[in-house]
DNA sequence: TATTTGTTGCAAATAATTCGCATAATGTGT
DNA sequence: ACACATTATGCGAATTATTTGCAACAAATA
């Protein structure tokens, strides 16, 4: 959905402090490429054969990836997480309980009732991110 | 922080037409008992010794409930579950980054928000829950 | 280029969760 | 209370997801 060139990855490494490699590159690549969240399985199974990354590779630059903020992590009670661009946009999930159907919706803030929420609490002042799961039946579900 | 007496985890079993059972009985109050959404390690660890519960029949019942819409599972990006009585009542959490603190906030409706998603979406036309976690550093790691 | 420091592959280890199966308990209708 | 059908449970083993140790290797910097 978000298309990079290289040359803008290559940008957005080095502005997050990490280093510039090739597998990182392809993991970002194949994340912006696919319209939905897409699992760790999924990268393992395209990158392994077409660029010989190990999973263990995979799994530590997710985890790179997610903590220099280029990545979100999400969970959809699946048994496994997904993970899509940190784009800037604000961007939220319809999630059926019964497949494995899920849909985005981008676009809709939430700034105002985060702002109702730092308000009432007592153990953050502020905040980065969120994430928000809205679970239900899909059409081919119900 | 719900208390429920017996004779209510009962007949909410009951009208979830799941079979009452004592280690239900006794999940379910020690999930009511506690303020934070619950680990599996810690109902485990509370359960065994107490009612000699093992951890395949916690797993499963806790499923159940879920299914049966009495508890809520939650993600924190923790690599394991939280659970907590579904009380009806709203509830959104505060997660931080870096430790294992949670602040649970409750009372903020974000209906209209879910109603303006719902809008949006091609794929559901309605929804039962929703989970929300909102990340950011708490005091002490800030 | 030399040095430093972060990255990778590989195999093995953990952690979280699920399953198979025999036995026991629950709910329902006599 | 009794009998039957159905669901729950314990126990151990299996699966999945994710992490780690370590030696070899590559990126950044000067
Ligand atoms: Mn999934
Ligand atoms: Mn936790
Ligand atoms: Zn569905
Ligand atoms: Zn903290």
């Amino acid at each position: 959905m978000a298309f990079y060139s290289k040359e803008d990855l290559v940008v957005l490494l080095k502005e997050a402090g990490l280093r510039v490699t090739d597998h990182r590159l392809a993991i970002l690549s194949s994340i912006s490429r696919v319209r939905q969240p897409v699992t760790v399985y999924e990268l393992v199974d395209t990158l392994r054969k077409k660029e010989n990354i190990d999973q263990a590779t995979i799994y530590r630059n997710l985890s790179s990836l997610h903590i220099a903020g280029l990545i979100r992590r999400l969970d959809f009670n699946h048994g496994h997480a997904h993970y899509e661009l940190e784009t800037g946009r604000v961007s939220h999930q319809l999630v059926c309980s019964n497949c494995e159907t899920i849909e985005k919706i981008e676009g809709i803030s939430i700034d105002d009732v985060i702002k109702k929420i730092l308000k009432k609490s007592k153990k953050f002042k502020q905040t980065t991110t969120h994430s928000m799961e809205i679970y239900g039946l899909c059409k081919n579900c119900v």
